[in-house]
DNA sequence: CGCAGAGTTGAGGCGCTTCAAGAGCGGTGG
DNA sequence: CCACCGCTCTTGAAGCGCCTCAACTCTGCG
């Protein structure tokens, strides 16, 4: 859950929030090779992926990663930590989009005008590795397999929302936390958790407006889905103990 | 709002649903080519565009363009017409997640996985231009200014749907509609209508649907609004008399 | 004319929100 | 140390918004 390189303030010197620092890249031995961008580049294009992938930076619990009219110029590569995506589109009203775990892409939301359109904020001590776009696109150029991947990814965003619409269109409030919890542990499963256990990163609140729904809904659902034998609480701590039948809510 | 060249079952042994023509290449002389992927583009690149826009295909209303689990090979820039996007991610339960009009581009969920996630049916009888996929791919390497506009499109497809997320996470039904019908009559108006006067395409029930309410409160809502005096009905004709009272219904 | 599909309208009930109170926990300072 | 505060979360009770069920209208069509 935390990082390779150094720990916490190795370096100083930080712009904005956050730390960033060169690095040795290396995308090719990365652990997130598997999950990241990476995924299935050959050997040569993962070189000119790494020409790019130059810097790295931290951005702690609370702090923003990039925020809403910011100039866009780079994606970021999730590489430990956790961060949720919230639009303010009409002032007043936040709405949580997304959450992201490692291995990510996030800054997606800035291509489409030049200027990012999401708050991106660090819910827990984070790091990303900084992709600056303009060299992305350049390099793509003469790496197909790398341009392919990157409509990929931005292909998979739009995928997903598809089914956070559906989840927010149509499920109840039990199906909605049943479908978020799945959803939570299967990403944690691909990225070698166990998808039985797991510590939310987000608040009732946080969770509630992603889904739907109030912060006392929220709570009330998961004691309840405690009490039926579904899951296991303990403050954030999730522990699932009957997936199946989770499952078998969302099959209604 | 008819087609072109000739109509249906001009010519025998089309592919699957819809007539498919070969055409004199033009997106550079379409009327759409500044709301579509020409908007911005160099001469030169639009000459290469053109080279890989070369096939249009009708869709009679009713009929689907793709339907999920089709192998993805080319993307469609809706020429004329209108169409729903739905997906079915869970069986035996639809989630309608889009709209789209002429100018709009229609496939990118297929690029993710090499094969469509979602159903997209003309809600009235439509064209689209075909745009093989990898020879876009191919082409806009390059095409820097092409490239980078399939980016800003993929891009502002996430965008919309956070709009949309937002809408189903946090509005009540009066909201919901408003937010709907200022969307639309924003989206003709950029096409060169009116934005006051409009056509509905969906039934209400497809409203319902995609707005995450049922039809009896679309149904409602609406006629709500109609005696409130912000909007005239007629059927599926609906007339917008106070556009700044509906603005303010989101403000709140 | 009768029928099917789309839409409207009404009545009642349920699910979620709202409002409110209190518990649990970490941090701070006397 | 514990009292106190702020924050998160839980739980209860009441109300309302939307859904469900149902009846009816309207339109197009054979």
């Amino acid at each position: 859950m935390t990082n390779v390189n150094q720990q916490e303030g190795g370096d100083e010197g930080s712009p904005s929030p956050g730390t960033s620092s060169h690095f040795e890249p290396q995308c090719g031995s990365c652990n997130l090779r598997e999950i990241c961008l990476p995924v299935g580049l050959p050997e040569e294009e993962l070189a000119q992926l790494d020409r790019v992938v130059s810097q790295r930076r931290k951005v702690p619990q609370g702090q923003c990663l990039f925020r809403s009219g910011d100039r866009f110029a780079a994606l970021y590569a999730v590489r430990s930590g956790f961060f949720k995506a919230s639009t303010h589109l009409i002032e007043t009203r936040e709405q949580i989009s997304g959450f992201s775990m490692a291995g990510e892409l996030l800054g997606l939301d800035g291509i489409s005008t030049g200027n990012h359109q999401l708050d991106v904020t660090a819910l827990e001590d984070s790091e990303v590795c900084v992709i600056p776009y303009d060299q992305l696109e350049a390099v793509s150029r003469d790496a197909p397999g790398l341009q392919r991947q990157v409509h990929r990814v931005m292909s998979r965003e739009i995928v997903r929302e598809q089914g956070v619409m559906m989840l927010l269109g149509g499920m109840r409030a039990e199906e909605r936390i049943a479908a978020f919890l799945l959803n939570l542990a299967r990403r944690l499963q691909a990225r070698g958790y166990s998808g039985r256990t797991m510590v939310l990163r987000m608040t009732r609140e946080e969770t509630g407006n992603y889904l739907g729904m109030t912060i006392e809904t929220v709570s009330r659902t998961l004691s309840k889905m405690q009490a039926a034998g579904l899951v296991r609480l303990d403050k954030r701590e999730v522990e699932i103990l009957e997936p199946d039948r989770l499952v078998a809510l969302l099959q209604r």
